[in-house]
DNA sequence: TTGATTTCCATTAAATACCATGTTATTCCT
DNA sequence: AGGAATAACATGGTATTTAATGGAAATCAA
C-alpha cells in the first residue's frame, strides 16, 4: 500500500485550470481518505497560507487531519493558534480529484504561484506541493546550494541517523 | 531469511528501460515487504536525489520506512525537514517487480546515471545501488586509492570494532 | 440569458501486463 | 555420482490497459 507522496511530475494545466493529479498521488489519496470507496474519487485540502513558499500544498484528508488536530491542541483563543488557523484553515480549500484523476486550480490559486501553463507536483512524503516549474528549479538549486557544503550536507543527513536524531532534532530550526 | 543486499551484478537495460533485479536482491525485497506474499511481487522505492553520488539507490520497503519515519519525527515544516524530504521523497519513485523480476528504469532516471545498455548493481547492505558500469569501476578505484595507505585502510576497520565505534561515530567522514 | 463551472466523452501516448525463448541452476531418481 | 527432469533467470517481443488531456454538453448562478 502506498502512504507517501513520492516523485516528480509535471502536467499541463488548461484554460480552465483543470490539471491532473499524478497517478501515483491519487492512489495516496484514496488510501488516505477515510471516507473514500472503490465507486468514489479522493477528496483533499490545498493550502495556500504559507505566503513566501512559492507553491500551493497539497493534503490528504488523514494528513490534514493531524495538523488540524495540533492546531486544536493549542490554547484556545491564543495569538499563535489564531495565526496558524489563518494560514491553515482560513488559506486553504477543500476540493475533490474527478473522475479523469482532475483537479481545479481557481485563477485566484494559479496566480498566487504564478502558473500558466504546467503545474509542476512534488512529493513530501505527508503532504505534496505544486509549483510553477521555472520556481521550482530554483527552489531546487537553492537546496543544492545548501548542501554542497559536505559538512553541511552531513549533517542533514545526520539527522536520519538514530544515534544522533535525539540531539539535533530540537534544534533544527 | 536474506535480509542484506550483497554482491555485483550486471544486466541489460533494453529500449524501454527494462531491467531485471538480481535475484538474490528480489529475495531481499520480498522479505522486507511487509505486503508481500508468494502470490505478488515485491515494491521498491528508488532514490535519486543524492546527485553527486552517480548512481540511483534502491531501498526495500522496510528500509525505505525507516528513513521516511526518521523524517516524520522531525518538526513539520522546519527547513532541514524539508530539504530531506526534497532529496528523498520528491527525488525518488515507487515501482513495483513485475512477473519477471524486472523494473523500468524511466529514460529520466537512465539519464540522470548515464545509463544505456547495461545497468550494474551493487548490495550495499540495506540498500542497493544501480549505476552504469564504467561509472562504478572509476568509484571502486577511488575507494582503493583511499584505503592505499595501510594506516588509513585500518582506522576505517577499526569503525567496526565496538571499543572504537563511540569516539568515532560523531565524525565518521 | 449568459458567463462560469462541472460533468461527460474521445483520443493518443505511455505504462503495464502478457507471452515466448534460450540459458543456467537445482532437484530428483537410479 | 551421473544424468535426466524440472525449475528459475534473464531477456526479447506483443497485446492490453491506464493516464493525461482536449473538447463538447449539461448544469448552475448571477
Amino acid at each position: 500500500m502506498i502512504k507517501r507522496f513520492r516523485g516528480e511530475w509535471t502536467n499541463k494545466v488548461d484554460a480552465k485550470g483543470r490539471v491532473s493529479i499524478p497517478a501515483s498521488f491519487r492512489r495516496v489519496l484514496e488510501t488516505c481518505d477515510p471516507d473514500w470507496n472503490e465507486t468514489l474519487f479522493p477528496s483533499l485540502v490545498l493550502v495556500y497560507g504559507r505566503k513566501g513558499s512559492g507553491c500551493i500544498e497539497g493534503y490528504s484528508i488523514r494528513s490534514i487531519q493531524e495538523v488540524d488536530d495540533m492546531i486544536s491542541a493549542l490554547p484556545r483563543y491564543s495569538k499563535n493558534r489564531e495565526i496558524l488557523e489563518r494560514l491553515l484553515n482560513s488559506n486553504s480549500v477543500q476540493t475533490q480529484v474527478d473522475e479523469n484523476g482532475r483537479i481545479v486550480l481557481s485563477s485566484k490559486l494559479r496566480e498566487m504561484i504564478g502558473i500558466t501553463g504546467e503545474a509542476l507536483f512534488a512529493g513530501m512524503g505527508e503532504k505534496f506541493q505544486i509549483w510553477n516549474p521555472n520556481s521550482y528549479q530554483k527552489n531546487m538549486l537553492e537546496i543544492f546550494e545548501i548542501i554542497k557544503d559536505p559538512g553541511s550536507e552531513q549533517r542533514i543527513f545526520d539527522l536520519l541517523d538514530k544515534k544522533t536524531i535525539n540531539k539535533n532534532s530540537d534544534k533544527d530550526d
